[in-house]
DNA sequence: GCAATCTGCTCAAACGCTTAAGCAAATTAT
DNA sequence: ATAATTTGCTTAAGCGTTTGAGCAGATTGC
């Protein structure tokens, strides 16, 4: 690789000190008295060789690297992309960089990530938390490290933190399959210690009870990761068969919706006529279903542009954060799964 | 943000120099003869602190930044993830990290990224060119950083590249569905200047000569990214009617395949049964499609792999580069969208 | 006409790390 | 007993920047 163009190169070809060239690059010309002329040509010379500066050097100086951290729970998640979008294209407007890292879902992944950014000396991080993560929360914490959690809070623990507000959400889409003519109302989400996902629990489970809604056996079926197709199907199986036959399944993800779908087109139940279907999250898949999917958008572009506002101001601060939760709307994008 | 632990505090603390620190916490205390007790404390303090090293400044010195720029077209392809996940992990496995732009199939997006990047000092690029990029390739060249050029080439310029035989993917498509029984093939592609899409025409339009179809009209469709919708609407309604009525459709790439089953799907047209479908790649989308889409898959995993391979040996060697071109294999994925 | 001020620049230190060179004390060789 | 070597460490320079301090020479004030 080619050696790059540096102050003193700018500097031997004219003469002049390596500070000077310094100064009026960076717009200090004025401040620090540059004579017209000498500010001029360091201004010709630096285009003529290309000058870049080196951001590492500036970075070790300001010990500000002008870059935060961004890790995913997964890269191929529905929502990861538009996330990730809204975040680069924020950052970007505020002269920030981002690096992005993978934890697929696994907290010894999280852990090494984020001390692999820590070392790259980011300015900060906005982190999808995986499960049980509170002791990097914690430690981010004590390090006085910038950070934003999104999507996944820790109830447990202060911290800056935007996304959802997932009983609301929850509540509001049984509600939605209740006006729409369903009494017998399943639900799918996963066996997890995630608080978001709980919260979907305790939106369901609230509003069946309010409803006036009762069942003999749980109509709530929560699949485990280590066994998931099976519990999947068995689940879907159950559920749409005697004795519970529900006439509703509500999805708390976009995956379980997409899994829930295939078995539901396995087992030739027709949507809505048989069973109508409602997700928490969209998902690229449902595009080509047979029936549009009614399910609830996140509001992707904003939880990533308040994740970036929230860092940045935390970052420019420099002081104790004062810690800030943000719940953001989601919206029922209505399709044709459910009954009329 | 709390001050870092430095090679200095180390020293101070137990009143040795920093070069000790620094030879010990690299191992080289053997050959730097360093007392086997002094070398002892020194590892134990620094575990006691913490201690982690300031990328940063070792950058600086070593002109080595140990990461390497990703610069793809579209972060929400589907294959873009896939590629990702390949790369980071041969990367990490290499003890390299790896930052990922996103070109949005804008060149001008793309020069940003890599001026973003090559400031940050990156040891070298993985690139999934924009279209009409020679220009960038040839500055890359200019300078040379080594990079690696993935999925999409320019034909006019020597340059490292890791993608698959587009002609020849193409070619057999034409033949699995001639194979199946289609006789009136329809080829959906992009007009676009793009080689490794221009090749796929090639393969179809060669395929179907050799197999002695001719077609009064034509059955090559090329969908304009300015009237997306519009074109590829008109050209799934005038192929699946008279006087063309196609039997078969192949398209060019999965985003074609989407928006072109959406039409199938609109008019009523039932696959396999009126009219066969193959798709040049995967997309997650077709995993809820009524019937499973016979499709090519491109081998990402080993894509990603090759290319970190192929860079990092140009980054050690450091010499002026022996390129490299590695076409790898697609394979069928057979669903049930082509007759039997 | 001499001090104070301004103009236009340079010097030097620092950020955290690496690494060649140097140096005193301890050990070995002769 | 003295020279040569080895041991165990320190010094210092440098990577490319930034930035406060300093310093001549020109200009102004009284």
């Amino acid at each position: 690789m080619k050696k790059n163009v540096s102050l003193k190169d700018i500097a031997n070809q004219l003469g002049v000190s390596v500070s000077l060239v310094s100064y009026v690059l960076n717009g200090h010309a004025k401040k620090m008295r540059v004579g017209d002329e000498v500010a001029q040509q360091i201004l010709d010379t630096a285009k003529k060789l290309h000058y870049q500066p080196n951001q590492i050097a500036k970075s070790l100086k300001s010990k500000k690297s002008q870059t935060i951290g961004l890790i995913v729970a997964e890269i191929n998640y529905g929502y990861t992309a538009g996330i990730v979008r809204a975040i680069e294209a924020e950052a970007k407007k505020n002269g920030y960089t981002v690096i992005i890292g993978n934890s697929h879902e696994d907290l010894a992944l999280l852990h090494e990530m984020i001390h692999v950014f820590i070392n790259r000396q980011v300015d900060g991080l906005i982190i999808v938390a995986a499960e049980q993560a509170e002791t990097e929360v914690q430690y981010l914490k004590k390090k006085e490290i910038p950070f934003v959690l999104i999507d996944r809070i820790f109830p447990s623990i202060e911290s800056n933190f935007i996304g959802i507000d997932n009983h609301r959400v929850a509540y509001e889409a049984v509600e939605y399959l209740y006006k729409h003519g369903s009494r017998k109302i399943a639900f799918l989400n996963y066996e997890t210690t995630f608080f978001h996902l709980k919260e979907r629990t305790r939106g369901y489970v609230q509003a069946i009870a309010e409803k006036g809604l009762k069942y003999k056996n749980s109509m709530l079926r929560e699949i485990r990761k280590s066994s998931y197709d099976a519990d999947v199907e068995k689940a879907i199986r159950e559920l749409t068969s005697p004795p519970l036959s529900c006439d509703a399944i509500f999805f708390a993800t976009d995956t379980l919706a997409i899994s829930g779908l295939k078995n539901l087109i396995n087992l030739k139940i027709k949507i809505p006529a048989d069973v109508a279907v409602i997700s928490f999250d969209f998902a690229e898949a449902f595009a080509l279903f047979a029936c549009p999917v009614t399910h609830y958008r996140q509001p992707l572009a904003e939880i990533g542009n308040s994740a970036v506002k929230t860092l940045l101001d935390e970052i420019k601060e420099g002081k104790k954060p004062k810690w800030k939760q943000l719940y953001l709307q989601s919206t029922l994008v209505a399709g044709k799964s459910c009954r009329e």
